[in-house]
DNA sequence: GGAATTAACATAGTGTGCTATATAACGCAT
DNA sequence: ATGCGTTATATAGCACACTATGTTAATTCC
């Protein structure tokens, strides 16, 4: 191989917005999990969460739809909460076909904590970062995810 | 629950970098994936071209440190890689425990379709950002890594 | 030089993501 | 009212991330 295929084959993975993201992601969702672990949580929970953290219900797809996962993996992660006691499935009066979701008591008394995790990671993944850089990197990031998210 | 416990117990999940970093991941890893796949190949496997794409051998150890990730994942990732045909192991003859990595000429004849593939996405991506919001992003989560890296 | 520690890699088990496909209830249209 | 397409959920199988632990070679320390 001649130096100019050499130099052909190199990416400089720092400039790839992907590969950085991915990077970050990463970080952030080990470092989450080394938090949430003690409370008997992970990282998948969380939109389980944001979405019934004020106590309400929602159908498999909606959770699905809030999550953007794939409905796979959703029934996946409620199964595994549904064995740890964190979630309680009912079925929907209104259609068969569906379920309705909610946290139980025993994952609504761990949400401080949930929120204390997040809060404290953040502060510390954003410590370098003024004010004014923090609201642009969170503004690309809804830019990028509404990129991405057509279909 | 009153009013008042309720809005306790609520987060906007679109302020928290972790949450919106790690959507913003999956989108990018989704329709990377989807890709990749008719390369054969997919999102685990791009560090490994980051790093041996000119051609080189790296022991697993550098690998594991180039990606960032542990070493089992790093493991298990090279395994399937082999069993793909996309890299070769090889006894390091200065040490008894290591193994030296590189690509197959298979692999790296899809590293051209890799790059257009990475550039293709980052493009989508980042379309609605000009150019100094996509440097300042890129910025900003080198700022992330960095403060998420150190251990 | 031999014992103990360290280092590199492998294996086991789990969680969270994906695609592809199956099952059962709903709803519309004839 | 029934038959058929659509919708909600479940299951199977895989990739890639993690932790915990085992194995073997190298290194360090008397």
């Amino acid at each position: 191989m001649t130096d100019k295929d050499s130099k052909l084959y190199n990416i400089d993975r720092t400039a790839s917005a992907g590969y950085m993201t991915n990077w970050a992601a990463r970080l952030f969702a080990r470092e989450m999990d080394r938090r949430l672990k003690p409370l008997g949580l992970s990282t998948g929970h969380l939109p389980m969460f944001f979405a019934l953290g004020n106590g309400g219900a929602l159908s498999q797809k909606a959770l699905t739809e809030f999550a953007a996962i794939e409905q796979p993996t959703m029934a996946a992660t409620l199964s595994r909460m549904e064995r740890d006691g964190l979630i309680h499935r009912e079925p929907d009066p209104d259609d068969g076909r569906s379920m309705l979701i909610s946290l139980t008591p025993l994952a609504l008394e761990k949400f401080p904590a949930v929120r204390e995790a997040i809060d404290m990671l953040n502060e510390k993944a954003l410590g370098a970062l003024g004010e004014d850089e923090r609201n642009a990197f969170l503004a690309s990031l809804a830019k990028i995810v509404a990129a991405l998210a057509d279909e």
